[in-house]
DNA sequence: TAGTATAGTTACACATTCGTCACTTTAAGA
DNA sequence: TCTTAAAGTGACGAATGTGTAACTATACTA
């Protein structure tokens, strides 16, 4: 019944991914993202009534993506398996924290960006619980110390992530020797 | 002989910075500058011959404030010492690698550009062996672990900074907390 | 093969930013 | 008081971004 198309949702949201990364969230356009997917702007705005409203599409679907992903470590038997198993997903796509930050920034100029603004934020809560109650799992098997915040070890190891590999290392091993200072610490005491 | 100025290059700096940490480097413009100072855009152009340039001059200004406070560090005697006044300071301005990564960015578009960039690549060579030489001493005296390659030290050391405070602790236990974990890790072991 | 729903394009109006230029204002010295 | 140099303003053209509307292209189906 139909042409087909020039861009898949999949292509426009990895585009849109790398465009953020890139450019931030001041620095992405839609001329930007057009250009990319080689079609005309107006092509676009047949699928999305504006830039925020795109952005905050693409925002739900990074996140569900991320929380499906997740919940797959649970499958990890021991606490180190899965601590281990985060630690290798959040370096594989290095990006949650500075999405999240830009996620935080979109202006809710509708309702549908009014909506999933609401959808992002309970995804980040079964997000942060979901991490948390793992946190505290690791707590009560006496492998994580008692006396840190949750805040702070999820934030430590989401932080970590943006530590320029400078040397240019090979990937495995930079991964490896960050875990190893997050987990004991920089003292050699 | 003249006209008595509106503003200050330290005010000029203290918006910019400001400005660039609230809206990022794409979202930074002359306008909301001029805004922010009570002047009109026009008064800033008979300093600057463009964006670009007036953000080099800044970010030169930046740094080597940025490198003369902390050569007062070294002052302190032991590498304890010099690790906590590290510590509190670069949790004081806690925006130093935003805004490196900022500087990066600006495209050289004149001369004037070009040598405030050598020049802080330059002030970015010294900063980094300085803080580099200061961790090579902790290795020597035996705290800071040798296993651990220098770079990931200090990105660590840097990282941290942006761990968002979601609890909203007090600053300081907050730094404590934070200084403890990446001394001797999340692992109770 | 003609109709139709969906995909895409071109062109427009509007807003914002940039950098410039001719102009006015102000304060100090001759 | 007059001159002058620096400070500041307002308005302009060029470029770029946004969102819309009228149009064309394509593929399925009746």
């Amino acid at each position: 019944m139909a042409r087909e198309r020039k861009f898949s949702n999949e292509e426009l949201y990895q585009t849109t991914k790398q465009l953020l990364l890139q450019y931030g969230y001041e620095g992405y356009t839609i001329t930007l993202l057009a250009n990319q997917l080689d079609v005309s702007r107006a092509a676009i705005y047949k699928y999305y009534d504006n830039k925020e409203e795109l952005l905050s599409e693409y925002m739900v679907y990074e996140f569900e993506s991320f929380l499906s992903k997740l919940e797959k470590i649970s499958e990890e038997k021991t606490f180190s398996d899965q601590f281990n198993a985060l630690f290798a997903f959040i370096f594989n796509d290095m990006s949650l924290y500075q999405l999240r930050e830009m996620g935080m920034q979109i202006p809710t100029v509708n309702k549908t960006i009014a909506k999933n603004k609401q959808k992002l934020s309970e995804i980040h809560k079964i997000l942060y619980t979901s991490l948390e109650e793992f946190i505290q799992l690791g707590k009560q098997e006496k492998v994580i110390r008692e006396d840190i915040p949750s805040n702070i070890v999820l934030g430590l190891i989401f932080q970590t992530v943006n530590i320029p590999n400078t040397e240019g290392m090979p990937h495995q091993l930079w991964v490896e020797k960050i875990k190893e200072v997050v987990c004991h610490g920089l003292f050699a005491i």
